[in-house]
RNA sequence: GCCCGGGUGGCGAAAUCGGUAGACGCGUUGGAUUUAAAAUCCAAUGGACUAAUCAUCCGUGCCGGUUCAAGUCCGGCUCCGGGCACCA
């Protein structure tokens, strides 16, 4: 018989309610503050995944820990409720998208509670109330006022059949998502914050913030700075200049053509009358194509000349201008030099076209470019340098003609930040009669959003907001306006949301000065690694943002990050509906309670793993929990309780804290999950049970079995709430007094092992090679061989070496 | 294609400043208890060879290298997963 779980769950739920357990004095500065934060949800229709239940299990049981451990915790939960779902539940009820996402939001809420996990209600946030998307758009007039936001065209997918602008998750293969219409890249003005300008200070900070490598080197790379030199190209008969990005200067005299992105602005003005045609229908060809098809490298590398050309500035020599759809228009100027002998692409894109191609550097360049380094030939001047020193030589030589200059540029592009949606905070900007834009003042924010009658988009690309009459026409400083009907992307929202939590309900500000001082930065933060770069970059974008505005006196939002993998289906693919493969974890919960579902969600393996589901695993879990429920409640086990110590258990009851205290506080529960398991073995083949060590052992499962844990808690005799009984501590001495375990290998085999004294001195470990070298099987395997030297590993190994 | 991970028993995994490979759990098998079953408790469990829980050999995706010693380090592959800027 188990325990009755759902009695026992849902009481102390109910107390914890009441209570308000978990309510943090965020003004108690009195004890070290610690910040603990999942990525909060987008509350979907399915409702919880049991793959949130696994981050904020662990985070949760962080927080819980932390809080025994003398900390004042902030652990807060919210919503980020913006999002394309909800639209299209407006577009196909006519009804206001809010409804969808407070529904939502209250089954989210329902289930978070019944997994009991320990948040401040009193913080919880939604980035579609106006009350907080009033400080998205303040922040967003923050950065219109410093230039950082400003309006360019920028190519979106265009659907003419559809009359809409679709995101690329909705194209698949050049062909709407519904109704497969062709889909093409068509320039749209929106507005864009120019993330580039923190290019620097994003790279000068990932060295100081407690990542995974693995994250920090995509960060790295995802901003992708380079140093290298613009070289500037006369065109022929054309008072015209082609500019060109690269950090190959050193190869700049083996360039024999230059190749130009399709959308460059000047293939208009360079293409000459007979190749109009060929450019034409190129164009079009590759306006269908996405950024990501075209810079596949095992694509072919296409493209068409068109008609004109340049001039090589450090060598006079003409060479034919080309577009081609490898080289994109959004990095660097959307030109290259192209050097087919030292640059892959290139060489392919020559060997297609029967360009020529002139070898620079000493090296093979008859299969394939030649990347690496070497000796510069046919490069005048250059001849004989390496690639660093031609480098120089060459761009200083182009400064000299006033054809070129060092820049640094990066692979990072300025953000994207206008959808063509509904449902997501308005940009609140005025387009004025006059041609002028003017940001709507700081006093009148929120700029809320208005209902609508209808929230299909408009067939002619123009957002849905353009059909609120009513609301799209204002007046600013006496002027008739329209309103920009644009919004914000949901990464808008989630840019921030971290800080709003301190001071949720603040009027005034972000939150009070004093507080975000003091709970700033995020001390644990854990979500997927699918954010690595998006949403991980663009909140530390505005986070140094508002650092330069005071606002923020910390410069890096989140200290500490954790990943948590996916949990696929139990067949091992991804959890998805038409696979039939999702499991609920409301079923889990009905079946075996909450904290069996936690339990085996720790307990499965590493956090940051993803791993397939395994239907047993609640059920085992519900059984160990038994397990250590009836060393508390049984009568048998209760007979063998013990005011006193009971020295055999020793060991193992102070390993199990340290293991757990330390492997808990870097998210490693299974491995400490392990070893309460070995405590519960010992605990059951104990003569005597003392009280102190069962009371540790309800405090060590705690963080991840509450609710049993109180209940335990109570078994014991005590009254009130396991939640802030302090931590327990590690008799160090009992570690000690255990003798290690010494591996005797021979030739790197293990023949034996020797129990010996830890820490032994180096004329004791004398004694432990003559101990050794007497063991019978040692003896065998060295019988007729010679010892050549033996190794000594203190407390590990004794490595014996024969001939 | 580019960037970043991962591959260990029948299954989830443990062990990475190089030092006893498989902790812990699932499953399986055997035993105790029971009229019986469930539940519970105890024990065994990588493979080959074997009467054997002796010994020996093999074994961490594949090929090669460094070392007294390699799951761990190095070189070359391969397969799987995440991201690629309008899914969040």
């Amino acid at each position: 018989m188990g325990y009755e779980f759902k009695n026992i769950e849902e009481k102390w739920e109910k107390v914890w309610e009441e209570n308000k357990t978990y309510k943090t004095d965020a003004y108690d500065f009195s004890k070290p503050k610690f910040y603990i934060l999942d990525m909060f949800p987008y509350p979907s229709a399915v409702g919880l995944h049991v793959g949130h239940v696994e981050g904020y299990t662990a985070t949760d049981a962080l927080s819980r820990m932390k809080r025994a451990q003398g900390f004042n915790v902030l652990h807060p939960i919210g919503y980020d409720a913006f999002g394309l779902p909800a639209e299209q539940f407006a577009i196909k009820n006519n009804k206001n998208p809010s409804i969808y996402t407070d529904q939502n939001i209250d089954n989210f809420r329902t289930q978070l509670k019944r997994l009991g996990f320990s948040y401040d209600w009193d913080r919880e946030i939604k980035t579609t109330d106006p009350d907080y998307y009033k400080w998205t758009q303040y922040i967003f007039l923050k950065m219109y006022d410093k230039g950082l936001a400003y309006e360019d065209y920028r190519l979106v997918n265009w659907c003419p059949a559809l009359g809409t602008v679709l995101a690329n998750e909705e194209v698949i293969d050049g062909k709407s998502e519904r109704g497969g219409f062709p889909v093409e890249r068509r320039p749209m003005k929106q507005w864009v914050l120019k993330i580039t300008a923190y290019g620097d200070k994003l790279l000068e900070g990932l060295p100081t913030i407690n990542w995974p490598a693995s994250t920090l080197t995509m960060q790295k790379n995802w901003i992708g700075r380079s140093e290298g030199t613009v070289c500037v190209f006369d065109v022929k008969n054309s008072d015209k200049k082609v500019e060109v990005f690269t950090t190959r200067a050193d190869t700049l005299f083996g360039c024999t053509y230059v190749v130009l992105a399709p959308e460059h602005p000047l293939v208009k003005e360079l293409t000459t009358p007979e190749c109009q045609a060929a450019v034409d229908e190129y164009q079009k060809e590759v306006a269908s194509k996405s950024d990501l098809e075209r810079t596949d490298g095992s694509k072919e590398k296409t493209g068409v000349f068109i008609g004109s050309y340049a001039i090589n500035p450090i060598n006079g020599k003409e060479v034919k201008i080309y577009i081609g759809d490898y080289v994109l228009a959004t990095y660097g100027s959307g030109a290259v030099m192209a050097v087919p002998t030292h640059d892959q692409r290139d060489y392919e894109f020559a060997v297609k076209h029967n360009i020529d191609m002139l070898q620079v550097i000493e090296g093979d360049c008859s299969k394939s470019a030649y990347e690496g380094d070497g000796k510069h030939i046919n490069s005048d001047f250059a001849n004989g340098m390496n690639n660093q020193e031609a480098k120089k030589a060459i761009t200083e030589k182009l400064i000299e003609l006033g054809k070129g200059r060092y820049q640094v540029n990066f692979k990072l592009r300025d953000w994207l930040f206008s959808r063509q949606r509904y449902w997501g905070e308005p940009i609140p900007v005025v387009h004025m009669d006059d041609g002028t834009t003017k940001p709507v003042p700081y006093s009148q924010l929120p700029l809320e959003l208005p209902e609508l009658d209808d929230y299909k988009p408009t067939g002619d690309g123009q957002p849905p907001l353009s059909k609120a009459t009513q609301w799209l026409n204002t007046t600013l400083d006496g002027q008739h306006g329209l309103r920009e009907t644009n919004t914000m992307p949901q990464w808008a929202g989630s840019s921030w949301y971290y800080a709003r939590y301190i001071d949720p309900h603040n009027k005034e500000a972000i939150g009070d000065k004093k507080l975000l001082d003091h709970w700033l930065p995020v001390d644990v933060y854990v979500g997927g690694a699918e954010h690595a770069v998006l949403h991980l970059l663009y909140a530390r974008f505005w986070h140094k943002f508002l650092h330069d505005e005071g606002i923020f006196s910390s410069s890096e939002p989140f200290q500490k990050l954790f990943h948590q993998g996916l949990i696929l289906g139990s067949d091992g693919q991804k959890m998805s509906k038409s696979l039939g493969n999702t499991v609920s974890p409301d079923d889990v919960i009905a079946e075996f309670g909450a904290d069996a579902l936690r339990f085996y969600e720790m307990f499965k393996g590493p956090v940051d793993q993803s791993m397939p589901w395994s239907n047993d695993g609640p059920r085992a879990a519900k059984t160990f929990l038994d397990r250590v429920y009836r060393l508390y409640a049984d009568e048998n086990y209760r007979q063998l309780w013990s005011e006193e110590d009971n020295k055999d258990l020793d060991f193992v009851y102070n390993a199990t804290i340290k293991k757990c205290t330390e492997d808990f506080e870097i998210l490693h529960f299974n491995t400490g999950l392990a070893q309460i398991m070995v405590l519960v073995n010992e605990l059951y083949k104990a003569k005597s049970l003392p009280k102190k060590m069962l009371l540790g052992l309800a405090q060590l499962l705690a963080p991840v079995v509450p609710h049993l844990a109180e209940e335990l808690y109570n078994l014991l005799g005590f009254e009130g709430l396991i939640d802030f009984v302090a931590w327990p501590s590690v008799n160090e001495a009992a570690l000690d007094a255990k003798p290690v375990v010494y591996a005797i290998q021979v030739n790197g085999k293990l023949k034996g092992t020797i129990e010996f004294k830890k820490d032994a001195s180096e004329e004791e470990l004398e004694d432990l090679k003559k101990q050794a070298l007497a063991l019978d099987r040692v003896v065998a395997t060295l019988e007729g061989h010679e010892v050549k030297k033996i190794i000594v590993v203190k407390n590990k190994i004794v490595s014996i070496v024969m001939k």
